[in-house]
DNA sequence: AGCACGCCGACT
DNA sequence: GTCGGCGTGCTC
């Protein structure tokens, strides 16, 4: 064999749009250097992680001098051939660094070049040695009494003793002393299979249809669009459909936007799935999620359910895949490597040849788009189960009323009347603290965050003042130090205040809140979410944070404080988003059988898209909208590309931008359209001063063949290392 | 991104 | 005379 096949191209876990080559360590067989290989390599003067992506092609390495790989971390790749396409895919497409996208892919220890070390999974036995005085030991003992009973005839395993809210794990080494129980320990690979034993999931006939089509579906690829409002049973659908994935011994992926807010469906899951349901999400430790993604990738998981990043979870012999929610905003990453969980799991569905569900009450304009040319097909569940009714829409013209912290006496009366019958109330308002703008009585200025073009927020029970943008805070009386004896007066309100306003209006009655600052305990949500479910809140206040995924049955009045601030908003998918939120929220009230209703207060009550919303409907206004972009030439009609740059000054941002497009501009693409640069919306943010130039195509190749051109050209921009600067394909926002 | 090399200002 | 400021360039 010659030397030259020996070597092989790495894609080292560095932001470089470069791949580089190594030879074989002199102890290995060049066999093992498979793609998806992890690798430790020498890299200038340190040492790196990276991944084999196969044999490098022949003339490349021909004039370097090629340094010898240092250890190869893998027996077997770590990154299988269909991740390791998926990933090539996608760096392509996003126009990002191999390198960071099979960074990425990988939870924090494998990234690290850490060895999967699979931990040993405990089974816990009692022993029955000598017919124990149970009531004996429950006095004397009672936390070992209570694992004792969870252990109960079989064995038991850490899972089964979660639910006991005391330090279990103490209780069992207490036993394990007394020779009550003993332990077993085993690789997860020999615990016994997860047994399906879930009665079928019981399904109305628009349920069954739906079902039905996923499943004559399996085998190739096909997408979906599962359109149900909230409460029409979507997740039976999925569970009907993984049933039957899992009946040919297949698995499902399921991706959510926020998994904390989706806690009830973990638990429809788990109470169907049992042990075969895996679950990842932020609040998870490297441990946890490395632990996670190798059941997933043995095939101990046969269920995963997670956010974006669970994109990337090896399952052996993936079935179908569940977008669950598509429409939302969470599944594009806002940092680094920006893609699209919900369009990259298309790929993926496509890559594996298995169907893929999008399932929301409330469609994205793309998915839309996707369904009027005819490739996704559409599913729709037309009622909520059970007899619940969609709630009435209506607007609250506040032009003129009187306004109490924000609410009018129009909704104050309606709030009463769900009081008095003894029901709940969901209000929401999309900001949080007391007050977004607070103003010195004395001399009229008013507080600005030194980092950034942003008003400081006045957080009235933390005494400070917050800037959302950076997250400075002020002391209250550091402000206005010119003035101290001034009187600060709030302009505007938000989450506290209004909680405050209610607190007064209704002293008897329960308001509980529920946003960033509220939801800071750990437990808080759960907390919350029991008294909510008990009914021992009356009123409840919170930010976006609420509109997703918790079902609240007692619920029959929501109130949107403010819609105006999103009704007149720069960003283009502004209008899409509110709208979103309306119809979501709405979802939210009268799920039993009292009718629910839904108030927005406005001084815009015959805006074209409240209108158009409340009279005719989520599919009417998703219409008009979709006309609206195609007439101004936004997505999902035409592709877009962001190029975002910050600096310390706004000059540096502006010259590199314009260096960029001119060096794009010269070589004259055709169907190209660039706009910019400009001065991002908030142009300082945390001290750094932002621009983006926007790129538009009448077409995907010549859009990527343009943003091609200008990674290529900042090359010979001198420039290029005085600004921070990123691509970003498909951007959420153009702010 | 790191990391070092490299050429100009204030210090034990 | 040095320590260190961050501009520039490289990493198989």
């Amino acid at each position: 064999m010659s030397r030259e096949l020996l070597t092989v191209e790495v894609a080292v876990f560095a932001p470089l749009r470069k791949t580089f080559h190594y030879l074989p360590p002199a102890a290995s067989h060049s066999a093992v250097l498979e793609p998806g290989t992890r690798v430790r390599v020498p890299f200038g003067r340190t040492v790196r992680i990276g991944v084999v992506l196969g044999p490098a092609p022949s003339d490349a390495s021909a004039k370097l001098s090629l340094k010898k790989i240092i250890e190869v971390i893998d027996s077997s790749p770590t990154i299988g051939p269909e991740l390791m396409r998926l990933a090539l895919w996608a760096a392509d497409y996003y126009q990002h660094p191999i390198g960071e996208v099979l960074a990425t892919m990988l939870p924090g220890p494998l990234r690290n070049g850490r060895a999967p070390g699979v931990r040993q999974t405990i089974e816990w036995t009692a022993t029955h040695s000598n017919e124990l005085d149970l009531t004996a030991l429950a006095r004397k003992a009672p936390r070992q009494a209570a694992v004792l009973k969870r252990i109960g005839e079989s064995p038991a395993v850490a899972a089964d003793f979660e639910p006991l809210d005391f330090d279990w794990r103490r209780a069992l080494r207490g036993l394990e002393k007394k020779g009550l129980v003993h332990r077993r320990s085993h690789p997860p690979s020999m615990m016994p299979a997860p047994v399906h034993t879930a009665a079928p999931v019981a399904l109305n006939a628009a349920q069954t249809k739906a079902a039905q089509s996923l499943i004559s579906a399996f085998g190739s690829f096909s997408a979906y669009l599962l359109h149900g409002v909230t409460g029409s049973g979507k997740t039976e659908v999925y569970m009907a459909a993984i049933d039957k994935v899992l009946e040919r011994n297949m698995s499902a992926l399921l991706l959510v936007p926020e998994i904390i807010l989706t806690q009830q469906m973990v638990a429809r899951l788990k109470q169907h799935f049992g042990d075969a349901v895996g679950v990842l999400h932020s609040g998870l430790t490297d441990r946890e999620r490395t632990q996670v993604w190798l059941r997933c990738r043995d095939g101990r998981v046969k269920i995963l359910m997670g956010t974006r990043s669970a994109l990337w979870t090896p399952l052996s012999r993936l079935g179908i895949v569940v977008v669950d929610e598509e429409h939302d905003g969470s599944f594009k990453q806002q940092e680094g490597f920006r893609y699209n969980a919900r369009d990259m799991a298309i790929v993926r569905a496509q890559q594996a040849a298995v169907p893929i569900v999008l399932g929301t009450a409330t469609p994205s304009l793309e998915t839309y788009l996707n369904v009027k040319k005819g490739k996704y097909a559409y599913l729709s569940l037309p009622e909520r189960a059970g007899a619940a009714r969609l709630p009435k829409i209506r607007c609250i013209d506040v032009r003129g009323l009187p306004m109490a912290g924000g609410l009018s006496d129009r909704l104050t009366c309606a709030i009463n009347k769900r009081l008095a019958r003894n029901e709940q109330t969901l209000l929401f308002i999309n900001r949080r603290g007391f007050a977004p703008v607070v103003l010195c009585h004395q001399c009229g200025g008013i507080a600005m965050c030194s980092r950034c073009d942003a008003k400081m927020v006045w957080h009235k029970e933390r005494r400070v003042l917050i800037c959302h943008h950076c997250g400075e805070q002020q002391r209250i009386q550091q402000i206005a130090p010119c003035c101290e004896k001034s009187k600060l007066i709030p302009l505007g309100f938000g989450t506290e205040q209004v909680e405050e306003t209610l607190n007064k209006l209704f002293p008897s009655k329960n308001v509980a809140r529920i946003d960033r600052d509220s939801m800071r305990r750990k437990s808080a949500m759960e907390d919350v979410f029991a008294a909510i479910g008990d009914g021992s809140v009356d009123i409840l206040i919170g930010t976006q944070m609420l509109a997703k995924g918790h079902d609240f049955s007692r619920v029959t009045l929501v109130g949107i404080i403010d819609a105006d601030s999103q009704l007149f908003s720069t960003d283009f998918r502004a209008e899409e988003k509110l709208a979103q939120l309306i119809i979501q929220v709405a979802g939210r009230a009268g799920r039993a059988e009292a009718p629910g209703e839904v108030l927005i207060q406005t001084h815009h009550p015959g805006h074209e898209l409240l209108q158009m919303l409340i009279g005719a409907g989520y599919d009417s206004f998703a219409e008009r909208a979709l006309e609206e972009r195609r007439s101004a030439a936004l997505p999902p009609y035409v592709p877009m590309a962001l190029v975002r740059a910050e600096a310390p000054s706004s000059q540096a941002s502006n010259d590199f931008l314009a260096a960029l497009a001119n060096k794009v501009k010269v070589r004259g693409v055709r169907g190209l359209e660039i706009l910019g640069p400009v001065p991002a919306a908030m142009e300082k943010r945390a001290g750094r001063y932002r621009a983006q130039l926007m790129l538009t195509a009448t077409a995907r190749g010549v859009l990527a063949a343009a943003v091609k051109l200008l990674i290529d050209a900042s090359e010979d921009v001198p420039a290029r290392h005085k600004v921070r600067w990123s691509v970003d394909i498909d951007p959420q926002d153009t702010m």
